[in-house]
DNA sequence: CCAATAAGGTCAATATACTTGTCCTATAGG
DNA sequence: CCTATAGGACAAGTATATTGACCTTATTGG
């Protein structure tokens, strides 16, 4: 158990994951807002530009969802012509996903945002504080 | 606008916040659900616990939220003997909430478990990460 | 003293995101 | 042929939040 003074400091570190990350999540939210999406969208198409292909199954794993919270939002989108599904050739049960140029446009522009913001910071604060950061976000994600 | 290599490396970097601060709720979620209790009421408890006797509109304010929609987790929580509210002589308006002992200790079991996973992780991690993970974190938190 | 403002409470309607549970189809592969 | 895998869909329920409207009580300024 840490002492008092130091259980203060990590209080401060507390809030500054708090504030940091809702910073972080308000500008796409806006955006976002304007078409009738929220953050789940976003996500789905950031994980579908991260991993083209990707199959339902495994969108589910990485974001931690039910397949049935995932459904509406992914038949949005597709609706909105935004993501592609496809089956692959070899596996007829697979669904492929992707991301159809209005998709990409509105993707760069939601992660835009915040790739701008976390460069800014990031330039500002240096190469040693971007290590450190690093350092700490990875244990914290659980990627020791 | 970034170079493509730059922009791969700050999408790990917006993943390494996603996921990081997934999985620094986690724990504290688990423990909330056990008591029929959410993410907002560990929110009410943490920022009356580092502000005490703070007023309701104070608390709106740093949690970005409607009274409409603090009111029934915060009335949860006098209910439940965790959280107390009375007014102060000087200003019969205002009414300063509090923590009554099972309202800290279950703050404490909330919060200690970050605590604990905060200052593991930085210490692992070194003064030095730790300086430059907090300066990153400032910024981002928009105190620079 | 009275009007305006501030602090707070409450009711209603709505949205959305997520859950568990169940049942269904289609394909793959031994 | 049989079973496992991948996915879709419907239902009911919950949590978290919103906007809008209306209410009380208390303070404060002219």
């Amino acid at each position: 158990m840490p002492d008092l003074n130091r259980q203060a400091e990590l209080r401060t570190a507390i809030e500054l994951l708090y504030f940091g990350y809702r910073a972080f999540t308000t500008h796409p939210d806006r955006i976002l807002e304007q078409r009738g999406l929220s953050r789940v969208h976003h996500r789905i198409l950031y994980f579908v530009a991260r991993n083209p292909e990707i199959a339902i199954n495994a969108l589910l794993k990485i974001l931690g969802v039910t397949k049935q919270s995932l459904n509406a939002p992914l038949r949005q989108l597709q609706q909105m012509k935004l993501v592609t599904v496809r089956a692959p050739e070899h596996d007829g049960r697979i669904k492929q996903l992707g991301l159809t140029p209005d998709g990409e446009k509105l993707e760069q522009q939601l992660t835009g945002t915040q790739v701008k913001q976390l460069d800014a910071i990031l330039r500002a604060a240096g190469p040693r504080a971007e290590a450190g950061w690093r350092t700490v976000m990875d244990a914290l994600a659980g990627r020791e």
